[in-house]
DNA sequence: GCCAACGTTGGC
DNA sequence: GCCAACGTTGGC
């Protein structure tokens, strides 16, 4: 079982959205970035649990864990001319975009960027690096757990 | 609003 | 296949 982070724009689609939603389920569409489409087409796995991350926003950081609950389908966005994350290469028989549903497990204190830079122990942490945009990045286990035990002080 | 970093596009 | 130009991301 695999972790992972991914980014979400609150403004757009925030935690506190998910809490709101039927189930506490969403999909995960409008990822337009081959790397991480291929993470949710090749790696994602049923169970595999993820951060919710806020970017773009006033105070960008952690804010809940998710959980994989729907292995990688089509994102139909793709074939919809009057959406902004439409794609005319794009076909059902032959779709290009793909997105996998999430469902809350918590939401948690929000764990600030700012904060997570701050630990030595996630210097190597993929979201960290300079110059990172991939919205959905592998989180390794040891990482995983300091972050858990960070949201619990 | 700025701008560094990165991914994608398209001419050649 | 190269690479310059362009668009996007996302923290600050």
């Amino acid at each position: 079982m695999q972790h992972w982070l991914m980014k979400s724009e609150p403004a757009g689609y925030g935690i506190d959205d998910l809490v709101a939603a039927p189930n506490q389920v969403t999909g995960w569409w409008g990822v337009r970035n081959y790397q991480a489409r291929n993470f949710m087409r090749d790696s994602m796995r049923l169970g595999d649990r993820a951060f919710f991350y806020h970017s773009s926003c006033d105070e960008p950081g952690i804010a809940g864990i998710v959980e994989v609950c729907r292995l990688a389908y089509p994102d139909e966005t793709q074939f919809d001319p009057a959406s902004a994350y439409f794609d005319p290469r794009s076909t059902p028989a032959n779709p290009r975009w793909l997105q996998v549903d999430v469902k809350l497990l918590r939401k948690t204190r929000l764990v600030p960027l700012r904060e997570l830079r701050s630990h030595g122990e996630l210097a190597a942490m993929r979201v960290l690096q300079r110059g990172n945009r991939l919205s959905i990045t592998p989180v390794e286990p040891a990482e995983w757990r300091f972050i858990v035990r960070l949201m619990q002080s």
